[in-house]
Parts: structure tokens; C-alpha cells; sequence
DNA sequence: AATTAATTGAAAATTATTCTCAATTAGTTT
DNA sequence: AAACTAATTGAGAATAATTTTCAATTAATT
């Protein structure tokens, strides 16, 4: 099952090691031939680290962590893999600004994002009465409501402060 | 095709090049002030392009425009500009994968969309609600919210009838 | 084991955007 | 209106993220 931490006043999602999923090989193998992709080392080690490792990676993360595991392994098959897990929605994609991209496998259980517009930093939430409200909206409009994307943009604490800092 | 319904009039933003504000030289000056900067002729040519042009237009191709009507300016000139006009919220900045950001003059009035996957009418939706329940979860996790992305996806009345007109 | 088509790493290429810097210009002060 | 000064400019170099190229390697198939 996905567990979601949703750890109230979290200072660092930096910093949030959790295991999201639990997977093993054999899932593994399995995501892969379902893209009808042959299964090689470095994609079973991408996909590992994903489900291990810290949440919200950037593509250069990954290749860094892979490449302790596996240092044969070059940054542009990180790039390659994820651009196909993506594709395939095994992987969900977070952009902001100019920021480098941000992956995670794609949860179960859903929920949105709250991204720092000046260091890139995501923080995960859920939010029911949001969720109901959105329900009530596509009802009054006559939808069926499959599917939303809601992405709210800031400031972090840490950036607010920085920002004053800068300024005195 | 795809039919957007829109609150207040206005016409397809994809299709037609719309006058979505009524804004003069005047206003132009008034809005460079408003963020302490000097009104020259390069900065008066990007508003105007950007009030009178098609909605969404990346910086290149807000250059191009311009270039037409002033052909010395620099494209570095648009880029700084349109930097400064979205710090300053008078610019949205719309951006989508890896793709060049798009620009618009920010609406006066904020809007969420929600759209149907079936045939891609948009209806454009505000809900007050739904806006002070996102300051909160932002005021939670100590960030500053700058702004936010709501996409609802689903399917339309019509799309709904004609799909059991079908299975029926 | 032989075959072949996909995959790989390394480096080059590309794309969007930002930065640098000397020359110009806007807004102010005289 | 001329002089002043600090902001702004254009051109091109620089940067950063990502993609492409290509010859060598490897997974899956025969």
C-alpha cells in the first residue's frame, strides 16, 4: 500500500526519506515489459531508487544515487527512462519556473503539490473539502468529474527568510 | 470543435486575437511606474504587444511581434521585461513540460477551468471557497502563496448523453 | 551459439533563458 | 535647456536542463 507521511509543520521535505511504495523486483520487471521495453540493470536501478529513495527527485538526483549503485551508468538513460516512465504514467512530472523537473512514481492515493517558486521545494497535501468543492463545481456545470491538477506556487519559509536576510 | 464558454464575452483565446483589456499608452506608463521603473519606448511596444496580440504568446515569439514594430530591440530586453511584469503579477506566466513559457496579461479576474476530456469544451469557474481553503493549506506548511494552477478534468452533459446514446 | 534489434554511455547539440558589459537614454537637477 | 547619474539597452557570451547522435554493447529470440 502507499503511505503518505504527511507530517504536520515539516520543516525540510528536502530531506523526507520514505518508502512510498513497496515494490520488488518482479514489479519491477513487470513496469517495464508492460512499456514493452526489454529489462536491463540500469532501468531495474532507476526504478529501485525511485521506490526507495526521497520523494521529489530531479533527474540529476537520480543519476547521482544510481551511479553509487552503478557507476557505469551514464545521466542520459536517467533521462531516457524517465522520459518513458512518464509517458506511461508510472511516473508523474512536476514542473515549475525554470526548475529541473521533479519525479516520483505516480501514488495510489492522490494528492497535490505545493511547490517553492524560488528553490524548487514540493510539499504534498491532501485537502477533502477541496476535493468536495471540485466535486460541487463539475456537478454544477453538468461534468462528471474524472480527474484535477491543483498546484499551488509560493514561498517557503526558508526563501522568506532568505529574502530578508538579503535585504538588511 | 473545442468550445470555450467564457464568463464575460470574450471570444476563443486559441482563435481570435482578442482585446482582452482596453488599455492605453496611459496605462502602459502607469503600470512601469507602478514598479519603479522607467517608461521607455521598448517597454510601451512589449505592453502594447502583449494587450493587443493573441493571449499566451512565449517570449520569442513576443520578440518577433515586436521586432516588426521596433527592430532594434534585443530579445534580452522582452526576457527581462516579461521577468519583471510576472514578479510583479501584471504578466501570468503559463508554463507546460519542458516547453518555453507562455505569457498573458493577467486577467482582472482570476479564474479556474474545468475542462471535458471527451470533446475539450472549457468552462471557465470561480469559487472563492475553493481559494481561501488553498491559503490555508499554503499559511499550514509556512509558505507565502504567490498562485496556483486548477485544472478540473471530466466529462461534459452532452458527452455524457452521447455516450449512453451509444452503449444503448 | 548465432542473430538482431534495442539499449547504452559519452560527448556533442539543442533549447530556453540569463548574464555581462560598454554604450545609450530617461528622468532629475541645475 | 544643458548637465548629470543611474537605469536600461542590445549583442553576444554563458549557463542549465534536456535531447540527440552514434558506435559499441547487451537482452531477448531463434
Amino acid at each position: 500500500m502507499s503511505e503518505v507521511i504527511l507530517a504536520e509543520g515539516l520543516q525540510n521535505p528536502e530531506e523526507q526519506v520514505l518508502k512510498r511504495e513497496n515494490l520488488t523486483e518482479k514489479d519491477f520487471k513487470k513496469i517495464i515489459r508492460q512499456m514493452g521495453l526489454k529489462v536491463t540493470q540500469q532501468r531495474l536501478v532507476i526504478l529501485e531508487t525511485l521506490a526507495e529513495g526521497r520523494v521529489h527527485v530531479t533527474a540529476q538526483e537520480v543519476f547521482e544515487i544510481v551511479n553509487d549503485k552503478f557507476p557505469e551508468m551514464g545521466f542520459a538513460t536517467v533521462y531516457r527512462f524517465l522520459r518513458k516512465l512518464t509517458e506511461n504514467n508510472f511516473v508523474t512530472e512536476v514542473r515549475m519556473g525554470g526548475l529541473p523537473a521533479r519525479y516520483e512514481l505516480t501514488p495510489k492515493r492522490h494528492h497535490d503539490h505545493l511547490t517553492c517558486v524560488q528553490c524548487g521545494k514540493i510539499v504534498e497535501f491532501e485537502n477533502q473539502e477541496i476535493e468536495k468543492l471540485q466535486e460541487q463545481v463539475a456537478k454544477k456545470f453538468g461534468f462528471e468529474l474524472t480527474n484535477h491538477v491543483l498546484e499551488l506556487y509560493g514561498k517557503c519559509r526558508d526563501c522568506q527568510l532568505n529574502s530578508k536576510r538579503k535585504e538588511a
